[in-house]
DNA sequence: AGCACGCCGACT
DNA sequence: GTCGGCGTGCTC
C-alpha cells in the first residue's frame, strides 16, 4: 500500500519470522498480506499489534527487497507501491495444485462390466485423462474409473498442475558462429567467469547475430552455476517468437515466459517456478524485472534502446536502467544489446562503465542495405498520393525481379485527420481533443489515445454540410490502397497492431507470398524476410517535427531498424527514404552509414543543454477533473520549489494531451545537474507542499519526453 | 488501497 | 429526522 514506510508489529511467541517471509497482519479494521522487511530486537514502548500468522510461499529474496528499497527511493514512490509490483501473483504463494490422470494399466479388469468396457473404450480415444473427463466421455459415473484403478486395469499418475519448466542444456552444439561472433562471445564469457556485477553493451548492426552471441554468455552462466537464474528482457511480446525458436534450437527447450498478456495460470506457474529457484531462464517484458529471483546471475536487455522499456501507467520506470541497478544489487552480469544503442548506454560504454562489445558485420553473405533519399521537394508524389515517382520506379524493378517490398509508415488506419471541406471543422476526440483517425477498413473514426470510436458521419457536425468530410494525410491503409491500385497484379497486405492475424502475415511474408507489405512500427522489428530487398520509408520526417530533443535519436533508431529489414539473405537490399529535409543530420548520418558521428553530435548537444545523460530530469504530473484546480495546484507547486543551485524548474505547462477522459493535466519539469540527487530534491519538495486531494500528483523520474 | 468519519443536500 | 454522496484522514 502507498504507506511511507514499513509498519512495526510484534512477533507472537513461537512464530519464527525472517526478512522476506510472507505474513498476514491486522491493519486498521482488516487484515492484510505483508512481507517481513526487518526483524528488530530490543526495548519497545509503543503499543504494537501482533502479526497474525505466517503464510506459505517462497520468501522474497534479499536482492529483490534491496531492489524495492532502492527503486522506491529513486522513483520517489512509497515502498509499498514497488512491493506491489513484486507480489504479482497471490496464488503462486501456495504450492501447485495436483491433478490425477489415468492411463491403461498392466492388469486386465477382473469383471468386464458394460460400464467398465465403456471406460476402457473412452481411454482408447482420449489417451490419458482425468477421472471426470473419462466418465463424461464414457457416459458413466467416475466411480467406475476408481474401481478400474483399484483393480490395476487403469494406472493413476498424480502430477503438478503447474509443472516445472524444462532445464535448458548449455552443452548442446551451439549454432554456427562467425569469427566475429566467436570473439564477441568470448569477451562476454570472460565477464561471466570474472563473476559479480559486470556490464556490457553488445553493440551490433541489425542482423549481426547478437542473439546467438548472448546465448553463449547464457550457456556459460548455466555451466558455471547449477542454480543460477537468467532474465532475458524484450521490449514487446510480439518480438518473442523469433527469439524463442532460436532459443529452443540452442538450449533444447522453451524458457519460462513472463508478460502482461499471460493468463492467471501461466503467471502463477512462472511466478512460483522463479520464486522457488527452479526456473533457470525467464524471457519477459519490463515487469519481469520485479520477479523474486533467489539467484539472479545475468540479465540481458535486448533492444535496449527501445522506448517501450520506459512508459507505463501508474508506476513510471525505465526498465533498462533498473535492470542495471538490479544487476549491481544482485552481483549479476548485465548485457545490453542493440543495433542502435541509446545515448545513455553509449555514453556509459565510452566512459568505461560498460564493456563495449562491437559486432560490426553481418554473418554470411548478408550485407547492410544501400540507403538513399528521395527529396520530396524535387520529386513529389502526385496530389493525394504518397508514393513518389523514384520510389515507384524502384518498386517496379523489385517486383520484376520477383522480390519483396516493405513500405514503412508509422501511422495506423487510413488517414490521420478528417476535416470538413466547407467549414474547416476538424474531427476530434471528445475526451482528449486529439484528431480522430479514419479507419476505412472498419468505417470508423478512432481516437488512438482513448480508443473512443464512432461511425464516420455523413454530415459535418459543425456546419451540417453533406459529404463534406475529407481524409487528410496517409495511414497504412491508404498507402496500401495506392499500392494495390498501382500494382493490381501483386499481393499487398497491411501489418499493424490492428491486423488481427499478425502471425499469419509474417509467415506468408516469409514464404514470399506477399509482394508488398505496408507496415507500421510493428513491421520494423525483429523479423527476417529473406525475399525482402526494398524498404520504402513513406515519411522519414515523421518524428523529426516538434521540439523534442530526443526526436533525432528516435528517428535515427527507427530508420536503422527499418532499413535493416532489407536484404538479409544472400541478396543485397536497399532502403529509400522519402523526405522533405534530406539535409537533416539524422538522415545524413543514415546515408553515410555513420552512426557514431550522428550519436557524437547528439551527445554534444545534450551535454551543452545539460540534458540526460549529462543532467537529470524529473516530471511532476498533476491531474484533476476540474481544470481550474489542476492549474492552481500546478502553479502553487511550481512556486514552492526549493531554490538550489543547479536545479531549474520548467513550467507548469500543458502536456501533449492536456485532457484525457475528462481529466485535465499539467506538467512541471525539473532539470538538475548530474551531481544533484533529483529524487531527494523532489521528495523534499513534495513533502512541503500540500495539494488538495482532488488533484492527483505523480512523479516521473527520468521521463522519456522532455517537452 | 480500504475503511470510517463527517459534512451537506435530498427525500420520507 | 434520516439516508447517502463524496472529500478527508488514518492505518504500526
Amino acid at each position: 500500500m502507498p504507506l511511507p514506510e514499513a509498519f512495526d508489529y510484534w512477533i507472537p511467541d513461537g512464530l519464527d519470522l525472517a526478512p522476506g517471509d510472507h505474513v498476514r497482519a491486522p491493519l486498521g479494521k482488516r487484515e492484510a498480506h505483508g512481507v517481513v522487511w526487518a526483524v528488530k530486537t530490543g526495548p519497545e514502548t509503543r503499543k504494537l499489534k501482533s502479526v497474525s500468522e505466517k503464510i506459505s510461499g517462497a520468501p522474497i529474496p534479499e536482492g529483490t527487497r534491496k531492489l524495492v528499497d532502492w527503486a522506491a527511493k529513486y522513483l520517489v514512490q512509497p515502498p509499498g507501491i514497488l512491493l506491489r509490483s513484486v507480489l504479482r501473483s497471490q496464488e503462486a504463494l501456495k504450492p501447485s495444485p495436483t491433478e490425477t490422470v489415468y492411463m491403461r494399466g498392466q492388469a486386465e479388469p477382473p469383471r468386464l462390466t458394460e460400464a467398465r468396457g465403456k471406460i476402457l473404450d473412452a481411454m482408447e480415444r482420449l489417451g490419458e485423462a482425468s477421472a471426470a473427463d473419462l466418465a463424461r466421455e464414457a457416459g458413466v459415473s467416475s466411480g467406475v474409473v476408481k474401481g478400474l484403478a483399484e483393480s490395476g486395469a487403469l494406472q493413476s499418475v498424480t502430477r503438478l498442475v503447474d509443472p516445472p519448466f524444462d532445464d535448458p542444456d548449455p552443452e548442446r552444439p551451439s549454432l554456427e558462429l562467425t569469427r566475429l561472433q566467436v570473439e564477441a562471445a568470448g569477451v562476454l564469457r570472460r565477464l561471466v567467469k570474472a563473476g559479480g556485477f559486470q556490464a556490457a553493451l553488445l553493440d551490433g548492426v541489425t542482423g549481426s547475430g547478437k542473439t546467438e552471441v548472448y546465448f553463449e554468455a547464457i550457456a556459460e552462466v548455466l555451466r558455471t552455476d547449477p542454480e543460477a537464474q537468467i532474465l532475458i528482457m524484450l521490449p514487446e511480446i510480439a518480438l518473442t517468437e523469433a527469439v524463442l525458436s532460436r532459443f529452443e534450437k540452442r538450449f533444447g527447450c522453451l524458457p519460462a515466459l513472463w508478460h502482461s498478456g499471460a493468463g492467471p495460470k501461466a503467471r502463477r506457474r512462472a511466478y512460483r517456478e522463479v520464486a522457488e529457484g527452479r526456473a533457470r531462464i525467464i524471457v519477459g517484458a519490463r515487469s519481469a524485472l520485479f520477479l523474486p529471483f533467489p539467484k539472479l546471475r545475468m540479465i540481458i536487455v535486448d533492444e535496449e534502446h527501445d522506448p517501450t522499456y520506459k512508459q507505463g501507467e501508474g508506476l513510471h520506470y525505465q526498465a533498462r536502467d533498473l535492470a542495471v541497478v538490479r544487476g549491481k544489487l544482485e552481483g549479476a552480469c548485465i548485457i545490453l544489446a542493440s543495433a542502435t544503442p541509446s545515448l545513455e548506454s553509449l555514453t556509459n560504454a565510452e566512459a568505461g562503465r560498460y564493456v563495449h562489445v562491437r559486432l560490426p558485420a553481418r554473418p554470411g553473405a548478408a550485407i547492410l542495405p544501400e540507403i538513399g533519399t528521395i527529396d520530396l521537394r524535387e520529386t513529389p508524389a502526385e496530389n493525394g498520393r504518397w508514393l513518389s515517382p523514384p520510389l515507384l520506379e524502384a518498386m517496379r524493378e523489385t517486383l520484376e525481379r520477383g522480390e519483396q517490398i516493405l513500405l514503412y509508415l508509422n501511422r495506423r488506419g487510413y488517414a490521420p485527420l478528417v476535416l470538413c471541406r466547407k467549414c474547416g471543422h476538424r474531427m476530434v476526440s471528445p475526451d482528449t481533443q486529439s484528431y480522430l483517425v479514419e479507419h476505412r477498413y472498419t468505417g470508423r473514426l478512432v481516437c488512438h489515445v482513448t480508443g473512443f470510436s464512432m461511425p464516420k458521419p455523413r454530415h459535418c457536425p459543425s456546419c451540417g454540410a453533406e459529404d463534406s468530410l475529407t481524409s487528410v494525410g496517409p495511414g497504412v491503409e491508404r498507402v496500401a490502397e495506392e499500392a494495390k491500385h498501382l500494382f493490381p497484379d501483386h499481393r499487398v497486405e497491411i501489418y499493424s497492431s490492428d491486423t488481427s492475424s499478425g502471425a499469419e502475415i509474417v509467415e506468408s511474408m516469409e514464404r514470399g507470398e506477399i509482394d508488398i507489405l505496408v507496415g507500421t512500427q510493428i513491421a520494423a522489428k525483429g523479423h527476417n524476410f529473406p525475399g525482402l530487398t526494398l524498404v520504402g520509408v513513406i515519411d522519414a520526417d515523421l518524428g523529426l517535427a516538434g521540439g523534442d530533443p530526443r526526436a533525432g535519436e528516435r528517428t535515427f533508431q527507427t530508420l536503422v531498424q527499418v532499413a535493416g529489414r532489407a536484404g538479409r539473405a544472400d541478396r543485397p537490399g536497399r532502403a529509400l527514404l522519402q523526405t522533405h529535409q534530406p539535409e537533416h543530420e539524422a538522415i545524413q548520418a543514415l546515408l553515410a552509414g555513420d552512426r557514431d558521428a550522428f550519436l557524437e553530435a547528439e551527445i554534444m548537444a545534450r551535454e551543452v543543454l545539460g540534458l540526460p545523460p549529462f543532467g537529470r530530469m524529473a516530471a511532476i504530473g498533476f491531474m484533476a477533473q476540474n481544470p481550474k484546480a489542476v492549474e492552481d495546484a500546478a502553479a502553487d507547486f511550481a512556486a514552492k520549489a526549493p531554490v538550489t543551485d543547479g536545479v531549474e524548474i520548467w513550467g507548469p505547462a500543458e502536456p501533449p494531451l492536456a485532457v484525457v477522459r475528462g481529466w485535465h493535466r499539467r506538467r512541471v519539469l525539473v532539470r538538475a545537474d548530474k551531481e544533484i540527487d533529483i529524487s531527494a530534491y523532489v521528495r523534499a519538495w513534495r513533502s512541503r507542499v500540500k495539494t488538495p486531494s482532488s488533484v492527483r500528483v505523480s512523479v516521473d523520474i527520468d521521463p522519456y519526453s522532455f517537452v
